[in-house]
DNA sequence: TCAGCGAATTTAACACCGTTAACTCATACA
DNA sequence: TGTATGAGTTAACGGTGTTAAATTCGCTGA
């Protein structure tokens, strides 16, 4: 983030450089590691010009959640338009959902709670996040028009399976290889999607 | 915990003082709200005085997590002498399981680094955790004696579930009932143990 | 009885944290 | 020229983990 200087920015890029760098230093240090001063200081700025942008920690570290909530929804949106099949859309749809955690587990963590991220605001009532459950669960209605009752029991499940999965490996990625828990991970939700037919 | 008074202690008095204590506070409060200082009130001494029983924070989350795997264990011990059947036995740890979560939140959330609780230390090379995991280890085994790796394999997939489940069922708790989500649970992990044979 | 020692315990400090009130300062307008 | 507005800062409050220094206390030996 040592990019960013202090020349002309619009009230945009601040903002945003505000949650990117919020989002540089959790990768490189940890969420614990984050705190409002090092935003400031990184975007070259005092803390309290961070408190123009977001009423508090908290509402930062939830629109960075909300943000991956997004991007996970515009990734299985993708998916729904590459596939039509419901079987091949939730297997794509999990890979997905693998890719993220690994790619931005940084992200993945605040979603979650995670590893000394942790926002307070509840994440069960995001939006963000009831749309990524909507496309799932609607996936897997198309596969066996069920009761809604059943749909949220499979769509439960699903999400159980994959994230106790991401979790867990991010948890041992120093005992047991990452491509060993790939190899798992890849065998189990095909499995668990085939078990829908 | 505030029936500790600071009359006549031992020093084993006051070390298991300070570990109730820590573990009352994040209970009632989370365990962001744990701090050495407010520990240190509680059991009527200055927050040094815990720095002479604990060499750091760290180091007294991770006992308490130490402690959450210990007593994992003896439980998995019991029902290791209360049933024969692998089966049974499976089954009946999956329950315990979810059982302690359910009892003792606070405990499995710095087991795993839940929910704004951070322990530094890595969990995965405590000798605690690698105990109840060659447990369940063992189990499966007797289920099924193929090679170390498929072993290896079904447990991570196995405790992917069950941990998976309980931290959802933590997340959606205000969401979606218990009840409901247990019911899920017992379902997902019969359907499991089944599937071993 | 009292001095002195050693251990037990506390106070004080450091560098951080989230957050807010008060202040500075430059520009724009009357 | 004077003043109001807004951006940005400094300073402060109460909190954190942690450590060094100071203090208190009980006990031993003279």
């Amino acid at each position: 983030m040592e990019a960013i200087e202090r020349k002309p920015r619009s009230r945009e890029q601040t903002r945003s450089g505000i949650v990117l760098t919020a989002k540089d230093i959790a990768r490189r240090e940890g969420w614990q590691a984050v705190s409002i001063r090092k935003i400031a200081d990184a975007i070259e700025y005092s803390a309290p010009i961070v408190y123009e942008y977001f009423d508090s920690k908290d509402v930062l570290l939830d629109e960075i959640r909300s943000e991956g909530f997004r991007h996970l929804r515009q990734e299985y949106e993708r998916i729904l338009k590459l596939y039509r099949d419901p079987e091949k859309r939730l297997y794509e749809i999990s890979l997905i959902q693998w890719e993220f955690a690994r790619r931005q587990p940084e992200i993945y963590q605040v979603m979650y709670n995670l590893d000394g991220a942790y926002c307070t605001l509840p994440v069960y009532q995001s939006s963000e996040m009831q749309a990524v459950s909507d496309i799932v669960s609607d996936i897997i209605f198309s596969f066996i028009p069920k009761s809604k009752e059943s749909i949220r029991k499979l769509y439960f499940e699903w999400w159980s399976i994959s994230h106790g999965m991401i979790m867990l490996t991010m948890l041992l990625k120093d005992q047991q290889p990452i491509e060993q828990s790939e190899q798992v991970y890849r065998d189990t939700m095909r499995r668990f999607v085939r078990g829908l037919r």
